[in-house]
DNA sequence: AATGAATGAGCATTCATTCAT
DNA sequence: CATGAATGAATGCTCATTCAT
């Protein structure tokens, strides 16, 4: 009467969320199941092998994280509601998927030596390509600072995101756009108070933010 | 029985490059002890257990950070030189103790559940005091805008500097100080371009950013 | 609770297929399942246990062979005509039940030392009983070699019987009596020339061979 | 003060007999290790797994194998002569490597199959040409008689010497020389008596029927 | 008759650690 | 100081078997 694929799911949340709190290599498949209620053996009948259950989660987490980015990329928005974009989609990706954002925080690099698990410095790359590219594009379009260091302002902006996922839960007082709206106007306009008067206040209208309007 | 302390030290050093390449856990160590060019049982007369090496690596480093910290604190600085001085001396520490950093970043949540390593938890209180204190006051005077959510901003900031640790090689093309003075400019003065003249250019007098000249 | 004998019929000829191709051990009831088109645990409505298909086609092979050979023995024929008899009929189990004769050789001696499997070491000892008798009355009477070590003969004749269960394909060139026949031949008369005529041809008279001349 | 071949040695000897004995996945490293009086864990400091054991144990057998063939087989001597001294060298190889022989005889093929072991089908090979070779040119010679099926032969003689492992105790009654002259006799003249009289003695002077004069 | 899901015992293997030499 | 050999607990995984449906 519970078809498969619903199980499946439940075992992998399951898993992901003991992954991401001890870490993968020290998360033994007995601790899983115990929190499965089950026993260590019985994850076999669903799974073919521990590395399998991450292979599952990151991929899965992967390919929803890129249909959001891709929607954000093809919109063909301007460089700062670009940016304004992909950060407030990453903070919904954290909020929907914080365990798995953990662990690929954590593990992405180590586990990124295996062929099985190529498809993380892909998705790293075409990464890295569509940020530089977006900040590029709004240097030269004098929407961001002309003395930035290209790299040195996307590895800040990369890491300074997704790091959130090592502390954020879900349900807290803060919604992830209500945190991304934070962080956009912390990144675009800094920490010290602003000369002009409008700027102080960040891009909060939601059309910028978001592609979709949900 | 009088293992000296120099030896240690260059084994320490080994064990922390590979703790920081591998992981904790992944790390055998045997591992390491290849790496000093001996067999593993032998590491056993200079350190009581792999843990006891981590825990100096980590002690050691958090002595020091401590240690220009308080300096830094103590000095009686404005907010916003206070906080230039202490991201500065953050990546000083990751410049000289790079391995530490990676390994405090990856392991010290996961570490700091064990008795053993309480001190991990208790340097993260007083790390975390300190910072809200500059951000308060900093607030308080003016110098930092009224809207910041203080918590957020402390981990955005704690965050943004620590995890430079995964990526940055000693060596490179950049010296610590330039990185700080290029993170502070974001920080500070955002990403995009101030209507003021006078922010654009960041804060690079090295009279505030340090308060060791050397 | 009324399991079809045919099934259980075609399931253990699955079933011995595979045992006899992968060893009893190395065969997992996951895969003769999945031969058979069916789960794993569903074999389990048709037999006990993994043990008792092993067993059942056993000493299915076993009845059906001593079925031959007391009818062979019971015949009055003379030692020479008893050994080609015996030996052709073997042969002709070899190609009715080939997969049974591979498992036997292969897993007789390992499964034996069960109780459950004592006829395997019983029919062992009736075997050797019946072959050391022919031999001994065929040396008393002239007709095989007084130089023999009739112990290592009968070792000989076995092992050079069975062992063909190894590499013998039902279907092939030779029908099982053509092999024994040629078996025989080198057997009886040796693999060099004889210096009389008539021996040279091996004994090829179906009516010697066989009991049963179908 | 026991240096590491020769502890090797008498752990992989150790093994070959419990192998030998229980066949190879019926064998636990447990078993192994309690039979060597340790821990099961101690031997993956001799070894890397219990698969390299077998490797270890059947390559050193068929490497010394091969030397006393090559020997043989370069030693030009005639048809009868190879085969005696190949059989005589092959007894010998049992009386000197039982387990390994038992070992190669039960689990070749199975093992096989793994790209570790192709060096077995390899080593079978160059047996079988080695045979075929020695039977044709017999055949040819008038040496053997000519009406044999070659491959049957060659089939009936690799077994029937082979095989002999599965009972043979060394240092039981007969030496293998001895039982080599007793298969010989009995595969070269056959269990019934010749006409003429000499050829009922086999050969049995060490001259044709061993390289090695020992 | 067969499925889907689970059990539980056992297995090969890893690894931090110990210790006599 | 370091080695060589071993320990023992734990780990990921396999597999025959069970059983409600």
């Amino acid at each position: 009467m519970t078809p498969s694929p619903e199980r499946r799911r439940e075992l992998l949340s399951t898993a992901a969320e003991v992954f991401a709190a001890q870490g993968y290599n020290a998360t033994t498949v007995r601790r899983i199941a115990d929190e499965a209620g089950m026993l260590a053996g019985s994850l076999y009948y669903h799974f073919d092998s521990k590395e399998s259950m991450v292979d599952e989660i990151l991929s899965t987490f992967l390919n929803e994280l890129w249909a959001g980015y891709d929607e954000v990329l093809a919109a063909g928005l301007g460089p700062r509601e670009t940016v304004e974009a992909l950060v407030t989609e990453s903070f919904r990706e954290i909020d929907r998927h914080r365990a798995a954002v953990a662990i690929y925080q954590k593990e992405s690099q180590h586990l990124a030596t295996q062929p099985r698990f190529r498809y993380l410095s892909e998705s790293q790359g075409r990464f890295e390509r569509a940020w530089l590219g977006v900040l590029e594009r709004g240097v030269a379009e004098g929407v961001f600072r002309a003395d930035l260091d290209i790299r040195l302002a996307y590895r800040f902006l990369r890491d300074t995101v997704w790091v959130a996922a090592s502390w954020y839960r879900p349900g807290g007082l803060h919604s992830p756009e209500e945190i991304a709206r934070q962080y956009l106007s912390m990144v675009l306009d800094g920490i010290t108070p602003r000369g002009d008067t409008d700027t102080s206040r960040p891009d909060t209208r939601h059309d910028t933010t978001t592609v979709r309007p949900s």
